[in-house]
Order: structure tokens, then sequence, then C-alpha cells
DNA sequence: CGAAGTGTTGAAGGGTTTCAAGCATAGTGG
DNA sequence: CCACTATGCTTGAAACCCTTCAACACTTCG
């Protein structure tokens, strides 16, 4: 059996890393069947909100973020096309964390019971939710390392290669660029920084002559020197490929 | 079918918060059998390590870690008993962190035959492991606006916080306090700061009249005071006790 | 008793924040 | 078409939280 290469960034993602057969992903994607479209800067989920549903975002941007009483923000997730929106509605009452969209976005949400009857049905689909669930730990995991550890600059332009890495996946990204929505503010909170630093790390980037930025447009100058001054690894972005999941 | 209560701090968190069957939870306490002990302070796998198996923690304190290029280290994770030290092992050909233990511990192995057989045999149990990986991204998410946003002060009082309640799941807390086996450098490894920073910010803790701490035992002297100077809500340490998840 | 690890303290330095202002760009309405 | 406004980017100077470096005290243990 055959099936036609797929527009589903969550299928594409899901093919090329965890060996999940045809049938399975067509199960999936006829699961993201349901789909709205959401103008920029909205929001998908509030913080508290009963979590009755599961999103997968098809196109856009989006992130993840916790606010504080006094007002700091914190994004712990920028969710890109085939990323899960909010995983943790499978087990909690209500989300402990708010999602709201960059740019426009096409999403899909999948109830409770269509996920149910997913993954009784193929065991398969069971495993690939558990590896959706490990590798945004990998993701989370190196931020912790990153907001602990490493300087602004370190930290910044690991960001950067992550995205790239992310973004090719999900056939988002040319060799040496891609088209970056975020704003100095939102990188910012992405970085645990304020937006004044994030500037003027950027600034350092660019005079070191590892990227250009403008208009929302990133190009890498040097890509072996910008991993260099990241530290960057990218094998925790592409486990998976090793063990075949499939049921 | 009853089953009398068990031992194993992974069953007991478990049945606590996911609703699985006996005969699940049977399951798995049968599969923690290949038991090792460790010393303290121990390699319990290394980074790089080829990941063929899992670890369960049943007994004692232990940490993931990552290590930089010039020395600096973070500890990713605090692992205490009903832990899993390694989840990614599931699908990652070598695993990107180490993990040590930090007391004597008692370490169950599962291969990754075992765990096939388990998870294809019963849905419940693949459901338990997708529970158990977005379990720790509750946590790892909070690490990460502790570690972005909070300051030493709101960001230790708010660990403290955390063992408090995970401590209390597996039953090795008492209501106002527990033993706490981290020196004052591994602390500083968790908070991303230095043991000279974290030697003040506790002193600035016990000023205030929030805890005691002396040989490794901990004491909360005022709960609701140390919540707050956390801003501390422990809903997303105990989700799942919402949706039955059983097979 | 000496050695090693852990906790404590002081003083100086640095990375990042804060506050404040100025500039550019894009969209809006008169 | 041109104020007018809003938003985001840029820059400077001062303040602050945390780090660094260095020294000393305490405990444990061979």
């Amino acid at each position: 059996m055959t099936v036609e290469p797929s527009k589903n960034p969550l299928v594409a993602r899901l093919r090329l890393l965890t060996g999940l057969s045809d049938t399975e992903l067509k199960a999936v994607e006829d699961a993201c069947s349901n789909v709205s479209r959401l103008p920029a800067d909205t929001n998908v989920i509030r913080e508290g909100d009963p979590a009755d549903r599961v999103h997968v975002l098809l196109d856009g941007w989006a992130y993840r973020y916790r606010d504080l009483a006094d007002g700091r923000r914190q994004i712990v997730a920028l969710l890109l096309p085939g990323d899960v929106c909010d995983l943790d509605a499978l087990y909690a009452r209500r989300l402990p964390y708010g999602v709201s969209t960059v740019t426009r976005c096409r999403v899909a949400a999948l109830t409770h019971p269509t996920l149910l009857e997913l993954t009784s049905a193929q065991v398969g689909i069971s495993r690939a939710l558990t590896w959706l669930a490990i590798a945004e730990n990998m993701v989370l995991t190196e931020w912790n390392v990153c907001l602990g550890r490493r300087s602004a600059r370190e930290h910044l332009a690991h960001l950067l290669c992550e995205l790239l890495v992310r973004l090719s996946i999900v056939g988002r990204a040319e060799p040496n660029g891609y088209d970056i929505p975020l704003s100095q503010e939102k990188l910012a909170e992405v970085l645990g920084l304020t937006s004044v630093h994030v500037n003027r790390t950027l600034q350092g980037l660019r005079a070191s002559q590892l990227i250009k930025l403008e208009s929302q447009r990133l190009t890498i100058l040097d890509w072996p020197a910008l991993k260099a001054a990241a530290d960057f690894r990218s094998a925790y972005l592409q486990a998976g490929s090793s063990h075949a999941i499939s049921g």
C-alpha cells in the first residue's frame, strides 16, 4: 500500500522520525480533519482552560507561555508546524499554561474520545504519542541547559540553530536560513532576557558575521561558526530514526 | 482481584495518579524485578551511552545532568523513587545526558524487548508511559519558568516546594519536611546558580523563618509563606487523577 | 593528625536589567 | 497626501543581581 506524500507536517515528522506504518500515518492524517484558522496574535487556549481536546499546529507559528503574578512572562515552547500545542491536555484537568499564535495559523482539534479510539485501535499510534512527548522533553531539557548555564550569546545562537533543524524537518527552511516571525520582545520571552539585551546580543552575532536578520528573515552566514558559538548538537532533535516504533 | 499495597514507588505513583488496573500495576511491578544496588555518587549511565534499556529508580536520589565543554554543568532533573531515569532511551540511539546517584540507590533495569512486550499486551501500560513522559514535561516546563524568570530566592523556594509534593506522592516526606541529601553545590547545579549564591539565598530563607535546614534535613516552618515566596502551585505535579487512562 | 569535602564570609567585578529617550517603519484617518 | 499613532528597533547610563576569587571554619574519615 502506498500513500502519496502528505501536506500534514505532523505526518511528515512521524514518517521521517518514527517509522510508523502507512496505515497508521493515514489514521493520524484523518484524525486531523477538524481544522480551524486563527489570525495572528490570538489565544489558542488560555491558562486554566478545561482540557477536553488536543490541538495540532498544521501551519504557522505559535508559542506556549506561563505568566507570573507580576506580569513576567516565560515562553516555554515555540510551536512550529507539526507540533502538538497541548499534549498535557491528555491527562490534566486544566492546562497549566496558555498557547497563542504568532502568525496566522491552521490548527486541528482532536477530541479526547477520538484519541482514545485511535490509540486503542493501533499500538503504533499510542507509541507515537509517547514519542511526541519524549521529543518535547528533549527540547525542554536543552532549554533548561541554555537558561541555566549558557550566556545570552550562546543561548540565542542555540535557539537559531534549533529552529533551523526543526523547521527543516517539516520543510519550512532552506539550507542557509528561514523566515522567523518573532519580534525581539518575543525572543526575549523565550530566552529569559529583556528585549534590550536581545537587541544587543543580536548585534553581536551580526558583527561577528554569523547571521543576517532583517525583516523577519534569518540568513545564516556561517553555520559551523554559529553551531560552535552555541555548542549546538542536533542529535537531540533527530532521535527516533533508530528504533522503529510501529505496532 | 485485590493486590496488597506495593513497596514499588513507581506502582504507587501510577496507582495514585493514573487509575491503572490492578492487573496492569502488577505487570509493571513484575517488570521491575531486575534490580541492582548502586553506591552513592556513581554513574548510572554516561552521556552518549547506547540506549538499550530503561532504568527505574526504586530507592534513593539521583539526577540527570548535561555537561558543557568548559566544565559548566546543569542538572536537568532530580530523580526520586518512582521516577524513570532515562525515558528517552526508548527512542534515542544514544542518551544526550548522564545520570548519577546522589545517595545509595536501588535501580530496576527494563530492557527494550520487555517494554515492547508489556506495551503491546496492555494498552493501559502504553498510556502510562505517555503519562510518565508528560509528567516529566510539566516539571521541565516549570523549571524553565524558574530558570528564565524567577529570582534565586523564588527559584530555591519553588524547588523545595516541588520536592515536598513529589516526595509525598511516594511516601518519602512528612507533612512539614523531608530528608534532602543535596549539597549546596548540587543545589547550585539544579538552580543554575553558583554554590556561593545558593548559600546566601538559603540564609535568606532561614532568616525569614520559612525553613530550617541542617544536616540534610529540611523542616518547613511556614508552608503558606514558602509557597507564596515561590509562587508555587502544586497542580502541575498532580495531574492525571482526572481522566482514568486504564486500557 | 592530616586531608578532603562542605559550608560560610567579604570584596571586587561583570553580565544583564532598568529607565529613558530617540528613531524607523507601517498602518489610519482626515 | 500628510499628519498622527502604534509598534518595534536602537542606544546610553546607572543600578542590580549574581559571579568570581580568596580565605577561613567545620566536619568527617582514614
